[in-house]
DNA sequence: CCATACGGTGACAAAATTTGTCACCGATTG
DNA sequence: CAATCGGTGACAAATTTTGTCACCGTATGG
């Protein structure tokens, strides 16, 4: 058995039970005493917090007030995942719908195939960028829900988005774009497109558009997104 | 350097560079051409449609349409914090807001450290149970959200929680009770609460809660809630 | 006090997995 | 044709994980 699902099972059984034995846990996941007891301090490392006590009736068990659930959670995806559904669920308000399983493979397998396609393309179009260590998580700023079902159809639909910009000047121009990307780098939202009149990328700060609106009948296709580092530290995007 | 994260360096390397030869991606991750081919061979396994182009000027390449950022996400972890997101979002009304960076890791960093415990109290109070593979994922079932801002206190305040219960005969009588998990069995949402009068947990649906309101001056602690099974197939549920 | 049950640690070899090397295939390009 | 490049199989080397064993400290019941 994988150490991965070893340690799944091991948090899975003290969940369920409260409290039992190395012993019990070792012939539980079918591994030995040692073996799991590594894995408890593996679990220790990762921040769940086991209480044990020696003698008899003694055991180690999951402490109620901690973490349990939280760790081992460390991936991009997660957080583009995180971040794509409250813009989903934001643009759509419908709480708690929309959700479902223990897991992607699982959610996938319940959601039709056509949203788990336009799932997947959401997911490829945020990307978020660096945080300092001392910004507080409310910093991350917001940008009007009224234009987020415009966006969403964009990206999903893969069709050209229409809008107007107000430049750092304030002059007012109007663009049409291919949507490829969103980039959050907090506070500031960017809308990354591709100017098919200019062939490049651009950067569109998305407090400063307005009256975004898909032009039907056009489509295009994903491109690959420029990003200079891991997390698109990007050196010239307008202030 | 661990198996996992050279993954990620391919893949970020590979979105970053739009194409490179096995070569190149072997001394960019410090490992074997063997072991760069075999990685990629694993990552197609998990989801990632990597093309590929023999001869001069060929190499491989990230299909840019294609899954990316969700391929390798499975753990009940992730979808519970999905959901608590969910409903801290739909409790609070603040869209977009409360999330912020690539990693749980990093947003532990940037949160105020009682956010953090709250955070953690919240996801532990959440359990979602089995969806047959059929079930759409939009069957999830909604609840009032007038109820969440009592629930979220009572919650993570550790606060005895009042309300109305309408019964299966439609009796409405007046509880007071520890909150001590939310149980999600599509559609239907459970409270699972701990009853200090009858000394044993309660359930309670969801959809037949009215008025709750916290018990000022109260507290509890948490308690290890019983799951007959990894996901929570009770028994014996108030249909 | 003793025996027993229990968590915890170190050492070390056995087992399993991962990795590198090499040899070789097929496709593409100039 | 030669060079470049992805892909595969085989097998040994390297690394990691696991089991065994010996032993410590503590709590509990008799």
């Amino acid at each position: 058995m994988n150490i991965r699902l070893r340690h799944d099972a091991i948090v899975r059984t003290l969940r369920r039970s409260g409290t039992a034995t190395v012993e019990e846990l070792a012939s539980q996941v079918g591994a030995s005493r040692r073996t799991v007891l590594r894995d408890i301090g593996a679990l220790r490392d990762q921040g769940f917090v086991i209480h044990s006590e020696c003698g008899r009736g003694g055991g180690v068990q999951l402490d109620p007030q901690s973490v349990q659930t939280t760790a081992r959670l460390s991936v991009t995806e997660v957080f583009a995942l995180l971040v794509s559904v409250a813009a989903m669920r934001a643009a759509r308000s419908l709480p708690f719908s929309g959700l479902a399983d223990e897991g992607l493979a699982k959610i996938e397998k319940a959601l039709p195939s056509d949203k788990v396609r336009d799932l997947r393309r959401f997911l490829d179009c945020l990307h978020v960028g660096q945080l300092s260590p001392k910004q507080d998580i409310s910093d991350m700023g917001t940008i009007d829900p009224a234009l987020l079902p415009a966006f969403e159809t964009a990206f999903l639909q893969l069709q050209f988005l229409r809008f107007g910009y107000r430049d750092a000047k304030g002059a007012e121009t109007s663009r049409e774009v291919e949507p490829q990307a969103m980039l959050i780098l907090p506070p500031l939202w960017y809308l990354v497109a591709w100017d098919s009149s200019r062939e490049e990328f651009r950067h569109f700060r998305m407090d400063r558009i307005s009256r975004p609106e898909i032009v039907e009948g056009t489509s295009f296709r994903r491109r690959h997104v420029p990003f200079e580092d891991d997390v698109c530290p990007f050196s010239e995007l307008p202030r």
